[in-house]
DNA sequence: AGAAGTACATACATTTTGGTAAGTATAATT
DNA sequence: AATTATACTTACCAAAATGTATGTACTTCT
């Protein structure tokens, strides 16, 4: 995940473009697998290994990463326990739960389309 | 952009997921241009380069790539008149009017809650 | 006559993304 | 004594996304 750049003079005419923060953000939320901890996360805090085991087959690396960028955009809340072995719990902000919410939505949408999709894809392809 | 995968048995437990048809829909919707492309035939129609001034500064093979496969799963209508010079409409199909609105819908609550966001990363960062 | 505009396709190069494997510190378990 | 579990990081490599340059076929503008 990227730094955010500056907002640029004319922000009107540069939102979502590929530069510009929100567009950063909105990457973030939609990523790979940014999608899914943030539906995963919903309403639950979850550790590293559990979330781990929930998404299924993520790397180590990528979770890492894109916990650190959610973390960092406000998204996600990291609480470490100072323990060994390590216990760090994860869970999402209310800004987060509202992302989640808009994600999910979106998703939900696509599942609701996803026959009449598949059927134009089959029809033409 | 990839062709769509057969659902696997376990649906419930993918959706989202890397390999999940949804998760491709969803890819497309809020690719790099994808995003932009809907946002920008919302409710009009333009042609190739009329589209690609709009953008900015889309190549033309990723403005036609991400085109097609906009067009494939049925977001996006395309009308070629068959002239010389070519002369190619684009426009939204009614299920492409409504995914650009929930796409348009999260740019926005994204816009809506940057200054928060950046305000965090300037204090932690 | 030569240049520009149109809507692409294709080959090639580069950038970005993502995975794999290994390393870290320490306690509990076998 | 070796293994397992935890939550990561880092180096390295493969794969995917994206850009660049070029070609096409024909017409209009200069």
């Amino acid at each position: 995940m990227k730094d955010l750049p500056a907002l640029p003079p004319d922000h009107e005419a540069n939102v979502l473009h590929p530069l510009c923060p929100s567009r950063l953000v909105l990457a973030h939320l939609t990523s790979r697998w940014g999608a899914l901890i943030l539906v995963a996360l919903e309403g639950r805090t979850l550790r590293f290994s559990q979330l781990r085991r929930a998404l299924g087959n993520v790397s180590e690396r990528m979770l890492a990463q894109t916990l650190q960028g959610l973390e960092t955009d406000g998204m996600v809340r990291r609480v470490a326990h100072d323990v060994v072995p390590p216990h760090v719990d994860y869970s999402l902000t209310p800004m987060g739960e509202e992302a989640a919410g808009l994600v999910k939505g979106l998703a939900r949408w696509v599942e609701g389309r996803l026959p009449e999709i598949m059927a134009l894809r089959a029809a033409r392809g």
